[in-house]
DNA sequence: GATGAATGAGGTTTCATTCAT
DNA sequence: GATGAATGAAACCTCATTCAT
């Protein structure tokens, strides 16, 4: 009874409210787009004045980096462990492909947010054009500890793991991304179909098939 | 003189300007990115009055459609023309690959600005949005008759052509704009690579290797 | 215990927590200037909460009054007490001088913060401008009462005190405002030499020297 | 008739509103002081739009940095000629005191705005502070320009000229700021008063009187 | 008394678009 | 056709003050 939440009632509410503005910029995020996202709109949303948005998030820029960061921040954490798992190759890339899509599924448009980003990168700087690309070098970081177990398999070409790198992330997001433009058009198991189309398309020569 | 530019000089001013004027919006969208793009910017680098963009454009929106516009076309013409060119599907596919990427590369930031878009749809709306989605389809379909082609010489997995439309998409778009985040590592010959990860993960069953 | 602080505690501790406010707002002023002292950051300084402050004071602008007061209220009863001290003239002049002058090395920040204001007289209204009138009025009026001793004993020059007063406050007012501007700079024995000045300059005709 | 503004209509009408503009903002800053200068106050006052005005002035700082130095600079060339006239000392300071003092006058708020600032000097930084303090020096440079030929010339006291400079320089501002204190008290021939006072005040020993 | 989250008016700045010349 | 000054809506952000706990 006493236990359940250490936290004060204040600082409950706190967090409470945070949730509640970070789920109203998600709400905006899918419905307007990264653009509609203005803190007036936000703070509509949310039912709060605008001054309050800034007393949970320092700028705007923080809340996006914060809604980017509960969503990949997780995601990164769970595709570092697996290489570590000891499972078969095959099984864990099959589990990674599935986390990610997964991930996108539920939270396209914070994944396009997060996604878009590189192709325009001489527009963002700062510190959180640079955060922005911390999260990106994470996000490769752990294709490649995947793949290198797969090339230590002997099951992936071995070399640069960087066509394989981006092979993998490009069926990925082209899987998700695209597919918004054929609605009705549901791709059954695409985890397993990109996982086949990419371990076809990456065997080592000699390798079983 | 001849017959080539019939065009009175009148109108061929006027061409020539409203090049200029797409010349400097392609300058300042490398540079600047996207959100560089203002309509006071672009008249400065095309040594233009900011009223005289509206003599050409209708609106910012039309300038930045024209200019991928011109980009699109001639690619979508060159790729639509391949089906039909009666290449074995290899050569074809090589062809449409490389074509794609050499765009791809020497035009990023427009491709970007084309490619950026479909996940954040939700924020498009109007005549503009209507006209970006056409694009897409139509990009989408040269994707489909192409493989069409490879299905009918039963070299590609048959049925649905969707997720192999995803999948050749997805692995041009990749390798173009991850790269970015990791400079000075150039792919050698990277439509190749495409093709054949493409092709073997692609790859009807029982056909030949 | 004995009599000085017959305040009981409640109020003994009210009083010094007004005072701990009041030295954090002189912080903020010294470090911040009069543009940086906001209520938060005075309550973040004092490690108050914001609503605290309001419970001392019944607005920012009280607070800064209250800041000036301190200082002001002390020095002006100082300066009050000279003219009927019974020193000679030339004394009781170079003590109004040192007070002044010491007051304003000390407290620099607040002194400007009074003194910058006749300028902008016309943008202070309410109760506000009301009293700050007042202090300098009183200010003033310091000044004159010195001086007029100095008449009194034929040392300055007979008839309106008002150039004599401007001549010394604006002697006192410049020698330590513009020697911020130039750093490394302290003049010897500023008090002084203001006093030389003033005198040479303001005395009567035919005034021993 | 051709000859008389050889600007064109439309370059005259931009100087014309560019002056307005600044007009209006010497209007509000009489009015309401420094801290009532808001664009949007300007652009009322001026009527113009609000964006009008960052078509002539980059931002508010700007503006206040034009508005001060429309007033210092004709003031400084003025001041930095003197030196350099060959009057004999006395009238040299009988003109650079009636100069400055007339400015004073009858541009009481800007003056005020020039002056106010180096006591406030932590609170102001970046290009716009850099620029203030490079005014506040020439200020300072033209008063010391003009004192080295009254010492020269064995009529000032020989030595530091620092204290020189505080000591007129503060009688000058004294007699502009305070008198508003005290309205009604004009003071006759202000800056006769301000040269025999400061003569009398730092006249090196045993020069005739 | 103390707390500190919430408020919202008000400030600066940007930029697509219009229109008189 | 060309010009470019003017427009004003809309964006981000700050901060003195209030009030429920």
């Amino acid at each position: 009874m006493d236990q359940p939440d250490k936290l004060p009632r204040r600082e409950r509410e706190r967090l409470r409210h945070r949730q509640e503005i970070l789920d109203a910029a998600r709400k905006i995020l899918a419905v307007r787009g990264i653009d509609g996202i203005t803190v007036e709109q936000v703070a509509r949303e949310a039912e709060f004045a605008v001054g309050s948005i800034y007393r949970h998030f320092r700028s705007k820029e923080e809340l996006i980096e914060v809604l980017i960061s509960e969503l990949a921040v997780p995601l990164f954490e769970e595709l570092e462990a697996l290489p570590a798992s000891g499972l078969p190759f095959e099984e864990m890339l099959a589990e990674f492909v599935r986390t990610v899509h997964d991930t996108h599924i539920e939270n396209l448009p914070v994944v396009r947010a997060f996604l878009a980003a590189p192709g325009n990168l001489p527009a963002i700087d700062g510190e959180f054009g640079e955060r922005m690309r911390t999260f990106w070098q994470r996000y490769f970081a752990a294709f490649d500890a995947l793949l290198r177990v797969g090339q230590e398999a002997g099951i992936l070409t071995p070399g640069d793991r960087l066509p394989l790198t981006l092979a993998l992330a490009g069926l990925l997001e082209s899987f998700n991304k695209w597919a918004l433009l054929v609605p009705n058009s549901t791709i059954p198991d695409a985890p397993a179909l990109i996982c086949r189309i990419f371990l076809d398309g990456s065997r080592a020569r000699g390798a079983s098939r």
